[in-house]
RNA sequence: GGGGCCGUAGCCCAAUUGGCAGAGGCACACGGUUUAGGUCCGUGCCAGUGUGGGUUCGACUCCCAUCGGCCCCA
């Protein structure tokens, strides 16, 4: 899932980050003699790199389970409360990190380490998704092996992100191309293979189970024969079709030049490669797939219990894309061929005055005339002598085209068949029509047109001169040269046997689709646009499958004791490519190239024999399906994770009906909101039903966050200048070495020349600056620009926190035990109420500020700092700047590392005031203030707004119409 | 084309969810500290909430329209 970026052009191994004394910005002050003990990047530096050694050596982020190799010798050590936060996991790519990528990561670490310091259990980490594509692509180039570039990127990646002090169990930190780690893929690959989807149970079940109901023939074959007379080829082949991982011809992007499959995300508008820029032909081939559509009600439906951000749901509604509608079968005349459509609104079907065939529709050659009806409209026939001409010339146009060019079509073209079918409600004879306006991929791949309620059929009839019949009532002002799609109730709607007329859109559905079903003409039908998942890659750098082929060509399942299948050496990871424009090749992967491997010979129960290899690897989204699951249990080797270890941390809670258990925190960029969030849910489930997981959903809650862009600046030339040394006027304009320059704003990356890394930011403020900053600089879900020097107001905040507790002189700590003044004590317990809401509801830019005002405030009011005042302050910054508070922590004579706590609980009796001040206003204005007391009654505020000095005058004597008292607020008199 | 999010001070952002537009930071100005024009401290400056309507005693907040930016789906 790459977080971090997995441009395939990117240099996997050029971009090596500057370490950090190379980019180090002396800091003028350090060499002030009367300043030794500043603290200034220097100090956080030597502190910063303290404390992170002893949070390693000690353990301190080890985090217990309660049962397997990772629980403690005493488990009523552990806290009852727990918290499973998580990232998602980054794609170790070789340009390294900038700026913009820890910005969840510091997130999820502020939360987690508030919490911990709550005393709950905090499960959190960090591992990689390192199988992908870049590894492999700079292996082929290189001929190096992919895994050593993955393991120094994930090297590097480790060093840069341990300097910002995550309080991550570095004892879970997995990486989905550890062997150790993909050997579970394989396995829950296995579980996949061998499970079905019971329809009415609603379920996964063991695929053995559905053989026994067979045999036993308390379930009908498909095809209706006897299983026990059919052969095992059949058998297996009757199998595939209920394995929720199953081999299909499948219509998939080929593209020779590569010598691969590519998904969809990886193809240009124009249909050409992303890498390579090579033509992508629609072919289908045999590859594996994942029936994700049998749980697609399931995916809808739970996501009604997920806190998920509602654009989000939304998103994944539309992707898998529930409709529920008709089938609807239309006899053609003279003919004993029909045509089932799929329409959505069978209510209109009244008005259907035409059908359209898509051009690759089976029916079209059946269909298509010897010569045209008499009376054929010129503009029917494309200008051919015969329907055969004219639409094979228009299946050869659409057939050039991509779906999505298909759809963006705004000027609909077709062609007349020369066939008329029959509408099935009014027994009219209508045209069929071949458009590509209708795709094939989609319901039955013909429609009935309603011009009077589609827009596309009306585009379509007014282009060709088809007449419309309205069968919804619009609003009496709607013109009547226009579509009209909205509610209404049905209108011209009857025949002899059924009436719509008068009934809403929904009534009327319900009433035709029972009329069809009783006339043995139609049904009600559920369609999906997600379609099954297309899960092999003709690539070397991913996870083997556990598979092998006998004599019969039929895939069967490795043993688990055969796992890991690991990935064997090849001379060349690159799949054979072929000709660019040589649509009929066949992949070769890179695996074939393992001539020993990709035969083994194994005895599978009936003797040894010998057997072919499966040579596709998994796609990179296998990984990323159910790594959080690992994290929880990452060195058992028994089990992928331990069910009590999973119920533990991500079971359902039994005090909240209808929770669906998983990770209490998950955040991620939105760009994950569709496929990987919709991949990981289906295998989630599928764990769940064959009873491996006790959670029904992998992510209970979902945060987005925003991203991190910047400014970029262009020279007169259109380059990209380094966005550091541009220059800023007052008047508006930037400068790069004196010449004027163009500002432009986005995302922060090489090409942009404006990148900036945390290593830089690191040596320039210290971790904990660039932690605040980053979390101070706004709402976490919110996308903002990126200025490096407003990170001094940060770096300021931890100065100031310093100096009210050490002398920069001597180096001594200065707070008194003297009790802290009236001002201070409010202040004070205020402070803590708002920082603790702010922290738990992740608003750490409000609690940041919250910290700096008291902060402020004891550097002017009560100095030196009171003790209790000064120690709570440095407990709050904790989550935030956790290197400087540990260190004054300990300064200030702590011996314990105050990762778990405590933290700060303010005293309800500090939080009330006594007087409370009411602005009043006067006809929506402020016009005088008063000051009463904090328990004061309606009434009393009321009388003592009215006998206000300014409002009598205001008022001259007349009595208010109307007086509103808002307790705690203000006043509103309206005269 | 459909859907969603967002427009508050020169800039990044707050505003108890319909109740006094300003918490914090940057920048800027002035003063002080300093060996000091990339340090520190202090003081100050700045908008009526993109625009136009509506609802309301009261609108940054809700509704409608419109402009601009970003995202998703076609």
């Amino acid at each position: 899932m790459s977080v971090t970026g997995s441009d395939p052009q990117t240099e996997v191994a050029s971009a090596q980050v500057a370490p950090a004394e190379d980019v180090a910005v002396p800091d003028g002050a350090a060499e002030a003699p009367d300043t030794r003990f500043r603290y200034t990047a220097e100090l956080a530096a030597e502190i910063e790199g303290k404390w992170q050694d002893f949070w390693d050596e000690n353990g301190t982020f080890h985090t217990p389970n309660p049962s397997g190799p990772l629980a403690p010798a005493d488990p009523s050590t552990i806290p009852a409360e727990k918290m499973y936060v998580l990232d998602m996991f980054p794609y170790p790519s070789g340009a390294g990190l900038h700026v913009g990528h820890p910005l969840g990561y510091i997130g999820t670490d502020v939360i987690g380490r508030f919490e911990r310091m709550r005393g709950r259990n905090v499960l959190h980490t960090l591992g990689y998704d390192s199988f992908g594509l870049p590894a492999e692509q700079y292996a082929v180039r290189n001929n190096t092996h992919p895994r050593a570039t993955t393991e120094e990127n994930v090297g590097r990646y480790r060093q840069q992100l341990r300097r910002l002090g995550f309080a991550h169990d570095p004892r879970r930190s997995v990486a989905t191309t550890d062997v150790d780690f993909y050997r579970w893929t394989q396995w829950i690959f296995l579980q996949l293979f061998n499970s079905f989807y019971d329809t009415d149970a609603r379920k996964a079940r063991p695929i053995e189970e559905l053989v026994a109901e067979f045999a036993a023939d308390t379930r009908e074959v498909p095809g209706g024969a006897v299983w026990s007379e059919l052969s095992s080829t059949e058998q297996g082949n009757i199998l595939a079709g209920f394995r929720l991982a199953y081999i299909a011809e499948a219509p998939v992007n080929w593209c020779p030049g590569l010598g691969t499959v590519l998904s969809n995300e990886e193809i240009t508008a124009d249909n050409k490669s992303e890498i390579g820029n090579f033509p992508v032909f629609r072919r289908n081939l045999r590859q594996w797939m994942m029936r994700i559509t049998a749980y697609g009600d399931r995916l809808i439906e739970d996501l009604d219990r997920l806190d998920w951000p509602e654009s989000i749901k939304s998103m994944q509604r539309n992707w898998i894309g529930r409709s529920t509608g008709a089938r609807v079968s239309f006899a053609i005349e003279g003919s004993d061929e029909g045509i089932e459509v799929y329409t959505t609104r069978p209510d209109t079907l009244f008005g259907a005055t035409y059908v359209v065939l898509a051009p690759e529709h089976p029916l079209v050659p059946v269909l298509t005339a010897a010569q045209w009806p008499a009376g054929t409209p010129d503009i029917w026939t494309g200008g051919s002598a015969d329907p055969a001409a004219a639409v094979q010339g228009y299946r050869d146009t659409a057939g050039k085209k991509s779906d999505l060019e298909r759809q963006e079509n705004k000027e609909k073209t077709g062609v007349f068949t020369g066939s008329y079918a029959v509408n099935p409600v009014t027994g009219t004879s209508i045209p069929v029509f071949v458009a590509d306006y209708v795709l094939m991929g989609y319901g039955t791949g013909a429609i009935m047109a309603v011009p009077g309620e589609d827009t596309r059929d009306w585009d379509f009839a007014k282009a060709y001169g088809l007449p419309y019949i309205r069968t919804v009532q619009p609003p009496a002002d709607h013109p009547e040269d226009e579509v009209y799609t909205g509610d209404g109730v049905s209108i011209n709607s009857s025949n002899e046997e059924i009436s719509l007329d008068g009934l809403s859109v929904t009534e009327a559905k319900a009433r035709i689709t029972e009329w069809l079903v009783a006339k043995g003409s139609g049904r009600a039908e559920k369609q999906y646009r997600l379609r099954d998942w297309l899960f092999s890659r003709q690539r070397y750098w991913g996870e083997p499958f556990p598979i092998v082929y006998d004599e019969d060509n039929l895939p069967i399942a490795l043993p688990e004791h055969l796992l890991p299948l690991e990935l064997p050496e090849v001379a060349n990871y690159a799949p054979q490519s072929f000709d660019p424009e040589d649509s009929q090749s066949t992949p070769v992967p890179p695996l074939g190239r393992a001539t020993e491997w990709a035969t083994v010979d194994l005895d599978l129960g009936d003797g040894v024999k010998t057997y072919r290899r499966e040579l596709n690897v998994m796609p990179q989204w296998a990984g990323s399906c159910w790594y959080e699951l690992r994290y929880l249990d990452p060195t058992n080797n028994k089990v992928f994770v331990d069910p009590e270890v999973e119920k533990y941390w991500m079971g359902k809670d039994p005090t909240k009906p209808g929770d669906t258990g998983g990770v209490d925190l998950y955040v991620g960029g939105v760009e994950h909101a569709v496929l990987h969030l919709l991949y990981a849910r289906f295998w989630h489930k599928v764990l769940f039903d064959l009873g491996h997981v006790s959670s029904e959903e992998p992510f209970r809650k979902l945060f987005n966050q925003g991203y991190i862009q910047a400014f970029a600046y262009t020279d007169e030339r259109g380059f990209y200048v380094p966005a550091e040394k541009v220059e800023s006027h007052p008047d508006g304009t930037f400068t790069y070495e004196g010449k004027p320059v163009n500002r432009e704003y986005g995302k922060m990356g090489k090409s942009l020349n404006n990148v900036v890394t945390p290593d830089e930011m690191c040596a320039r403020y210290g971790a904990d600056t660039f932690r605040i900053y980053e979390m101070g600089m706004g709402p976490l879900d919110i996308s903002r620009p990126w200025q490096t020097q407003d990170a001094v107001g940060s770096q300021r905040y931890l100065q100031r926190l310093w100096r009210n507790i050490i002398d920069e002189t001597t180096g001594e700590v200065i707070v008194t035990d003297d009790a802290p003044d009236a001002e201070t004590l409010k202040l004070w317990h205020k402070t803590i109420d708002g920082v603790t809401g702010d922290l738990a509801g992740m608003l750490y830019n409000t609690a940041i500020a919250k910290l700096i005002v008291l902060n402020n405030h004891l550097t002017k009011s009560q100095t030196p700092a009171p003790r209790v005042v000064a120690e709570d302050l440095v407990l709050m910054t904790a989550p935030l700047a956790p290197h400087i508070a540990e260190e004054l922590w300990n300064r200030l004579g702590h011996e314990t590392s105050l990762a778990k706590g405590p933290f700060p609980v303010a005293d309800p009796a500090n939080l009330v005031e006594s007087e409370v001040e009411y602005p009043i206003q006067v006809k929506g204005k402020v016009r005088s203030r008063i000051t009463v007391a904090a328990d004061a009654t309606v009434a009393e505020i009321e009388a003592a707004a009215l006998a206000d000095e300014k409002i009598v005058e205001l008022l001259a004597g007349v009595a208010p119409k109307k007086v509103v008292v808002v307790p705690g607020r203000m006043v509103s008199i309206v005269p």
